[in-house]
DNA sequence: TCGTCTGTTTAGGTTGCACTTTACACGCGA
DNA sequence: TCGCGTGTAAAGTGCAACCTAAACAGACGA
């Protein structure tokens, strides 16, 4: 499902209890201690580094774009493409805000398209 | 003009020169110390933080998506447009990598038409 | 040679992010 | 009631981002 306004922490939480995985073992697998995770799932504590959430993101089978969005970050290797043409992805980026998810799928297919020519 | 692999503080060093400003009244109206100026346009500390590159963007006569990746950074403002859709433009982004900046203004203009609609 | 520009050196400092360690309190099955 | 597994509270660490104040050195004009 998706997460309309729900905070990181609580969404992950109740992914990780619906996929029964206790908090120490996803713990580990991140890579975090529990009690770290605790708070982070309570959203005491901000949700962790971006490397973190991707994991997350895998673990609870989520897409990690959409995981990180909720995070309140995007993904590097995103900015990355953007600082490599500054101005002409913010003059699209202001023109696409706002568009449907329909419009922008459309603009993705265009642009794989000029890519492949 | 461009900034091709240019360093950020050598950068900004330049244009200041050219336009006949002194470092401590660029320092103030950027709202920083002297000290802390000169230090950023030798490369000995990194950019400073976003404001402050927009500021001396407005100073020197820079495009301010252009300087922010120079700086390593992309505006805030675009990464909040990215997190409003975040699959359908990283899923657009990554399409989008390498493009021409021509295909990229293309691109921006179908966006804009597409909202207009 | 004094005052006043220029930029620079030295030596910090604060704030916040991204976490950890240690200890604890509860429920539950054996 | 032992001990194990659950999550939690309190405090602290390490480090990078972002920035400062004070003092100084060289050039230039009066």
């Amino acid at each position: 499902m998706k997460a309309g306004r729900e905070k990181f922490g609580a969404f992950i939480r109740r992914e990780r209890e619906a996929k029964e995985i206790g908090l120490r073992e996803m713990a580990k697998k991140i890579g975090v201690s529990p009690t770290y995770l605790s708070k982070v799932e309570r959203d005491e504590f901000p949700p962790p580094a971006e490397d973190k959430v991707r994991k997350i993101a895998g673990i609870i089978g989520q897409d990690a774009d959409e995981l990180l969005a909720l995070a309140g970050r995007v993904a590097s290797e995103l900015t990355d493409i953007i600082r490599e043409r500054p101005r002409e992805m913010a003059d699209f980026l202001r023109a696409a805000k706002g568009l449907t998810a329909d419009d922008m799928a459309r603009l993705a297919r265009q642009a794989q398209r000029a890519k492949e020519k």
